[in-house]
DNA sequence: TTGTAAGCGTTATCAG
DNA sequence: CTGATAACGCTTACAA
């Protein structure tokens, strides 16, 4: 393994120099500056991230922690961690999972599923951190652009001529949701049609026995615009075992885009969150608010995308 | 921050004699231990994993690498990856993750997703390696039992009655695969029934199409076992489509158990990999083969559980 | 059994 | 702008 002091000896410059050149490259002149790169370069040299860690009291170590419950964790939790695992990497940064609140040890943390009552909670710690998920108390974070997701998919059952627009939300006093739902109630407003929304928990059978339940309310041509790909799953299911006909009679738009979408039947109409790039940029995210030793990152909103497929008429 | 020093200082001994209370009491004396530990106790003392893997030259973070397309990606991923981050957490290690064959930096990698032509990729690695997942070419692996998997899901299907014992495979000429028929034709062959077996790459809407275009060759009175809970969802959706009843004319048993036989409608009876645990059992592998050096380990299998739901008689 | 000294590879600090 | 030195917290090797 090749070391700063052998680039330094190779170069004969000392070992601050060499060390200046790869973080400070301004402060050396730039003849210096070439030759020290030069040795580097025919050395092979890479820096010892742990050394560097040690020296600057870090750990390397950005920490995961997922505050929902892991067995309902949905499977676009890994897409995100991959976008994290690949953003830490880049800057040699490693990642450590922790499914509860007993953290420490790492040198921030990017958190997920928290929810209003963990204010209290995150005010405590005592190292940067970024949220996944919006939240209105401040707190950095990044999320998917989850009112515009569901104007996209309001416009668009508007666009094939369904006539009755329901949105079945997830029934949780949460930021995120209100967006989803404030994206419909503001499409729907802007055609003058008044919203008619139901909320259940996030599972595929709550949606299935909502919608048989309340069958009779839904005349065909309705457009069903799910806060969740697990509810359109549920929806689609109702409608079908309603003979109703999808997706001539009635159209489902999902949410999330991650598997679901493509295991159902017809597969959904859904607005796809690119959980991958949003991993990564929490990724960036945290590693910029630690280098800056915590200042405030503010919040960054992803584009989701609408996927047309065959719940929805084309 | 307290150190070693602090701790030294407290208990009036050496840094020496607090480092070999935390790697090798035996080497110290009962009373010094015990003075020593009621010091680290005191100050809350926790090891810096960063200067303890400076000194050994050491990464703390162990890769692991999936060789497979993320995209095709299952989401019991996600389990294996919380049991892994488990059990390295315990050990002060994080992961670092890799998708494809660019490693480096790292103490040793858990690999996944490896096929029989990776084994020329295996045998120029460096550092220490596992496998999940099957292989027979003597690298280290831990698996769930697949041969006993589809032996328990077999047996069941003629525990239940039903005459005919189909297996859909999944078209790959890969261990877990053999081991999976084989388990299949095994208890067939117990029973003194010719296996009759069908292959395709895993994807529902393959398996459906397979099993409509073959239709006429299923009387009622079979069940399907299914390599994956994948297959086993355009199974139970052709049969559907086909109108035949479920369970009582044709059962459906998956394997893997995460996500899709909750979602599949009916539920699917499947083998359930218990996947967190084989990631904290391959972390506890590399992690000890780090240790040792890169000894061998052997190979281990996790006995599956086999999950009895809607989609057979009950 | 315990302690001393040196070193792991890097960076901050201060002097030139 | 550049270099010498000490320090980060721990461990190995050797000495007592």
């Amino acid at each position: 393994m090749t070391t700063l002091s052998d680039v330094a000896k190779k170069a004969s410059v000392s070992k601050m120099t060499v060390s200046r050149v790869i973080n400070h490259p301004q402060q050396v002149t730039p003849e210096l500056r070439k030759i020290v790169e030069k040795a580097m370069e025919q050395l092979n040299y890479h820096p010892n991230s742990i050394a560097s860690a040690l020296a600057h009291n870090r750990t390397n170590v950005v920490k995961l922690v997922i505050l929902e419950d892991i067995d309902t964790t949905e499977p676009y939790y890994m897409n995100l961690l991959f976008g994290i695992a690949k953003g830490l990497s880049k800057k040699h940064y490693a990642i450590q999972l922790a499914t509860d609140r007993d953290v420490g040890g790492g040198d921030g943390y990017i958190i997920t599923g928290g929810r209003a009552t963990d204010a209290e909670w995150l005010d405590q710690l005592d190292k940067p951190f970024v949220l996944f998920g919006e939240n209105r108390y401040g707190y950095d974070f990044i999320d998917t652009d989850n009112k515009l997701g569901e104007q996209l998919a309001t416009q668009y059952a508007l666009n094939k001529n369904y006539q009755s627009i329901v949105f079945i939300g997830i029934d949780e006093k949460e930021p995120f949701e209100y967006s989803r739902e404030a994206g419909y109630i503001n499409t729907l407003q802007k055609h003058n049609m008044i919203p008619k929304i139901f909320r259940i928990q996030n599972h595929s059978s709550l949606a299935e026995k909502l919608i048989i339940s309340n069958w009779r309310k839904f005349a065909p041509n309705t457009c069903f615009i799910c806060a969740s790909d697990r509810i359109a799953v549920g929806v689609v299911r109702a409608i079908q075992r309603k003979n109703g006909n999808i997706p001539r009679d009635f159209g489902v738009i999902g949410f999330d885009g991650v598997l679901l979408d493509q295991v159902s039947n017809p597969k959904l109409t859904t607005v796809k969150q690119n959980l991958f790039k949003l991993g990564e940029l929490l990724a960036g995210m945290i590693l910029q608010k630690i280098k800056q030793d915590g200042a405030q990152q503010g919040e960054v909103l992803i584009e989701p995308e609408l996927i047309q497929s065959e719940s929805t008429r084309n």
